[in-house]
RNA sequence: GGGCGAUUAGCUCAGCUGGUUAGAGCACCUGCCUUACAAGCAGGGGGUCGCAAGUUCGAAUCUUGCAUCGCCCA
């Protein structure tokens, strides 16, 4: 077979397209169950954290995906059966939303269409936009098992959301009530907690005149003055409170104070909660719009008055501001207050204040009846699994953070006021006359009840809330590990016990999950709680938290800012290898990644070194040559590059596993750049000439070559199986995505031992000889004479025995191994010295300039030694080791600076 | 206010359990189109490792304090 040319400069386009599909068709990136005996020590997964279904791929899942592809595909080379599930999340509020704007469009509301139909309309959108993502994560050569991918509005899951909502619902873990919560008035619905986000708003506080009820004065004024930062919730007011202990105010006990524009009478409360040095120590109470007032208003039985609509409005309760927007009704009773007098005055404040993290809204408290889960129990076992170390959290300083967070926790609100999501599984009996008291009790039931099983009503009604999106994504790790079929699904799960299968068995627990810092408390304590709780065991054996990527200016990146960085468009620019590459590479270990896309530039030209490697090798291969099976007789070049290999691999499996990816990326970046090219190859140069040789030199070229594209695969899959398909040994169906990952050979590492010294002198020369060139301007293609004399006899054996190497790369032309006769430029080495023949053209000032610069920094050196070697207690306490080669590092430094004082007064003289 | 993390070359970062003349990439300077690669090759300049004290024979590395920045929580 011809051999078929390589193009000369490296092209990505087109690599993703030819081999994804020959990835994706052949079925290496899915379980081979038929034919397979899973054990769960050779079994390695990993659940993707789903992405929105109405997102895109972005900065933040390109790495996310990056490193989970990169373990998967550093685990399936080395054996493991491996597993990467693929999905999406069915983002309630996102989703909702897109499909709300879609609808819009066409002039309608979602009531327009009812509930049943909205559905429709959004299952119709994931129809036929909602793969975008999934479309780019192949774009980014993600090597999931497609056919296991799920989502989590899908049947089986949403069965698996019913099943762990009705029993958490039995254990008494799950409850209905009415309390305060966090509620987005733009999507009209309650958030939990995590989902708001505090932000210092430069805000006012208000300083307001509350009239004193008859009888009752204050500093002989007869009103007290209240600091709020919110005068429309006046509007709700049922106190006014102080603090149990504050003199100024102790005279009003039992006296009352009338809420301005309300005209209702208010009692004056002491509690301790109150802050004595907040404004005035006058605080008004709103029970039914703010956490603390809630408390207060509790302790103090107060009425709970809610003057605002579900949209932030003022509500009937609000006298002549209702109708107005909270914002509105804000500069409304401002003004009004100040032409009644009743404001005192107005000062700048700062504060922090709640907003969605989704619209962006402020976030209004709301008294109101909602779904919330027991969640002391189930962060207890969470807690549990870290402390206990079956978690563990990369980087560990995580782990406080988590902890942090679980011990603070509260109860989370689950229910949402949405259409699209898991439905709540509970139904209300609508009821007649038979009615019994237990009727208003919700029914909580997997599948829609036949009847009340009080009354035996058939007239039922679901609630109309759906679950918090979040509460199935806690499920996914298990989840999506069980069949996709209800039936299935039931029978793996047996009467409420711990669910069983042969996937479950083997690839529950996951290995890792892949996660970033901001979804800590969204996802891993939820999936950690829910993995416990249902599986009794923690759902991943390893956390591995990456960190945000910013731009430039080290600022996030955000649509609203403009400086959002596309990975596809960069994908498209510089090829998906030199990306994901290059993601990796700036990727500092649990600290935020700060973009700097001249680096992207440069691992293109990575890729491009990588091909035009492949070039050479393949344009000095013979057209018949196959690797040979038993090893040549290899020089000491080829032993040297062979056992860097080994170092290499050896460092990249430890970084990988250690999840130290940036390591890895310069750990082969390095081997391939620096010692298989600039050295080896160079030097091969001349050792394919050389028939002796010969053989060795090629055999080491294409080892070399096919293991560096084995370990650089996992961050590079296009690349690296595009060239191993050229390889000679290459066959059809001998892909690299599933070759075995490269051992470290123990021959050449004990034959390297032996002569890696002189190798590494031998480079020393070269490196020496190179320099003299350069500083002295030598004609780069001029081949000098050269002597070299050194003390070490073994050493003048193997220079000569590899000449042809040292001739190559420092350009020379006859070499000796005497003293010279006669004026040469002289440079001094460890063990010798290397003379080299430019008699001819010397500027002696040049040269005196080059020695004086090398003694200078070996002046450096000797003085940095002597003065450790000067203290006494240097010699008695350190090691001896460290002394004997302070000592020797003297000795050498004298010894060449000797020598260069000695040239020095020659050119002098 | 509480906690976490950072501070090393102009920029982005390595330097892990103290011991090299403190490294890399980009940028910069010099010379080369040497038949794999100019997206390349060879060489070079550039840092009192944020500041101060301490521990130690020895500190970029450990400890403490301070400064600046970032993040999380309140």
């Amino acid at each position: 077979m011809a051999r078929r040319e390589l193009d000369k400069v490296y092209n990505p386009k087109g690599l993703q397209e030819k081999w994804y599909p020959r990835w994706e068709k052949g079925g290496y990136f899915e379980l081979k169950e038929e034919n397979k005996k899973f054990t769960p020590a050779n079994s390695y997964s990993i659940v993707i954290p789903p992405p929105n279904v109405t997102g895109s791929l972005h900065l933040g899942h390109a790495l996310n995906h990056t490193l989970q592809d990169i373990l998967i595909r550093f685990e399936r080379m080395r054996g493991k059966d491996t597993l990467w599930v693929p999905g999406t999340d069915h983002a309630g509020i996102a989703t909702q939303n897109v499909v709300e704007r879609l609808l819009a469009k066409e002039g309608l509301r979602r009531e327009d269409l009812g509930r049943e139909k909205f559905e429709e309309r959004v299952w119709q959108w994931k129809a036929e936009s909602g793969g975008m993502i999934t479309h780019q994560m192949r774009k980014l050569g993600e090597s999931v098992a497609w056919q296991r991918e799920r989502f989590t509005m899908d049947e089986g899951l949403s069965h698996i959301v019913r099943r762990v909502f009705v029993e958490l619902y039995k254990e008494g873990l799950i409850y209905r009530g009415e309390r305060m919560i966090n509620w987005c008035p733009k999507d009209k619905t309650a958030l939990s907690n995590i989902e708001v986000e505090h932000k210092e708003i430069n805000g006012n506080l208000y300083y307001v005149r509350y009239p004193l009820a008859k009888g009752f004065s204050h500093e002989g004024k007869p009103y007290l003055v209240v600091a709020t930062t919110r005068p429309e919730t006046i509007l709700g007011d049922e106190a006014l409170a102080v603090h149990v202990a504050d003199e100024r105010y102790a005279h009003l006990k039992g006296a009352r104070a009338v809420v301005p524009f309300i005209e209702k009478e208010i009692p004056i409360i002491f509690d301790s909660a109150v802050d004595k040095e907040f404004g005035t120590g006058v605080v008004k109470i709103t029970p039914a719009h703010d956490f603390n007032d809630f408390e207060t208003g509790q302790r103090h039985k107060l009425p709970m008055t809610n003057v605002m609509t579900e949209s932030g409005h003022i509500n009937e309760h609000g006298g002549i501001y209702t109708g107005l927007s909270r914002e509105e009704c804000r500069k409304k009773i401002t003004a009004d207050l100040e032409a009644k007098a009743l404001i005192e005055k107005i000062d700048a404040h700062k504060h922090s204040v709640g907003h969605s993290y989704r619209s962006g809204a402020v976030v209004e408290p709301r008294l109101s009846l909602q779904w919330f889960i027991d969640i002391k129990p189930l962060a207890d076992k969470a807690t549990h699994a870290v402390k206990s170390g079956a978690t563990e959290f990369y980087p560990k300083r995580w782990e406080n953070l988590f902890f942090d967070w679980m011990d603070k926790i509260e109860d989370w609100c689950i229910s949402r006021q949405l259409w699209w999501g898991h439905q709540i599984p509970a139904w209300y009996c609508v009821g007649d006359d038979h009615c019994k008291r237990e009727c208003k009790e919700p029914i909580v039931a997997v599948e829609k009840p036949d009847a009340c099983p009080h009354c035996g009503c058939k007239n039922l009604e679901q609630d109309t809330d759906v679950l918090d999106t979040w509460f199935s994504s806690a499920l996914w790790p298990f989840s999506t590990l069980l069949p996709k079929e209800p039936a299935e699904i039931d029978k793996a799960w047996q009467g409420g016990k711990v669910p069983t299968s042969a996937i479950l068995d083997n690839f529950y627990p996951t290995s890792t999950l892949v996660t970033g810092f901001d979804i800590i408390f969204f996802w891993v304590s939820r999936m950690l709680m829910m993995g416990m709780h249902f599986m009794k065991k923690a759902p991943f054996k390893k956390v591995l938290i990456h960190s945000l990527v910013r731009d430039a200016n080290r600022q996030k990146m955000s649509k609203s800012k403009g400086n959002v960085v596309n990975p596809l468009e960069k994908m498209d620019e510089y090829g998906t290898d030199a990306f994901r590459f290059f993601i990796i590479s700036i990727m500092p270990d649990g600290k935020d990644i700060i973009y700097d896309e001249s680096r992207l530039k440069g691992y293109q030209a990575f890729c491009n070194k990588i091909w035009n490697t492949a070039r050479y090798i393949l344009m000095n291969t013979p057209e018949d040559y196959r690797i040979p099976k038993d090893v040549p007789t290899l020089s000491a070049m080829d032993v040297y590059v062979l056992e860097e290999l080994n170092a290499a691999i050896e460092k990249c499996e430890k970084a990988i596993e250690g999840f130290h990816f940036a390591e890895y990326a310069l750990t082969i970046y390095d081997f391939l750049w620096k010692t298989f090219c600039d050295q080896y190859i160079e030097m091969s140069k001349v050792a394919l000439r050389n028939e002796a040789i010969k053989e060795g030199t090629l055999y080491t070229l294409y080892t070399v070559f096919a293991a560096a594209l084995k370990i650089l695969h996992p961050v590079m899959p296009f690349i690296t199986e595009e060239l191993h398909s050229f390889l000679p040994d290459t066959k059809e169906n001998d892909l690299l995505i599933i070759a075995p990952w490269p051992k470290v050979d123990g021959e050449i590492r004990k034959g390297a031992h032996k002569t890696q010294h002189a190798t590494e002198a031998l480079l020393a020369v070269v490196a020496k000889i190179r320099q003299v060139r350069a500083e002295l301007s030598v004609e780069p293609g001029a081949k000098i004479t050269a002597y070299l004399t050194l003390t070490d006899s073994a050493l003048v054996a193997f220079f000569q025995e590899h000449l042809p190497f040292l001739q190559s790369l420092a350009r020379l032309g006859d070499v000796h191994f005497t003293e010279p006769k006669g004026k040469m430029i002289r440079a001094v080495i460890k063990g010798g010295n290397v003379y080299l023949d430019l008699a001819s053209n010397i500027d002696i000032e040049r040269e005196k300039a080059r020695i004086e610069k090398e003694i200078q920094t070996l002046e450096k050196g000797r003085m940095a030694s002597e003065s450790k070697l000067a203290s006494p207690q240097f010699a008695e306490r350190a090691p001896k080791e460290l002394v004997d080669a302070e000592k020797a590092k003297v000795t050498e430094y004298n010894t060449r600076l000797d020598a260069l004082a000695q040239m020095l007064n020659t050119l002098k003289g």
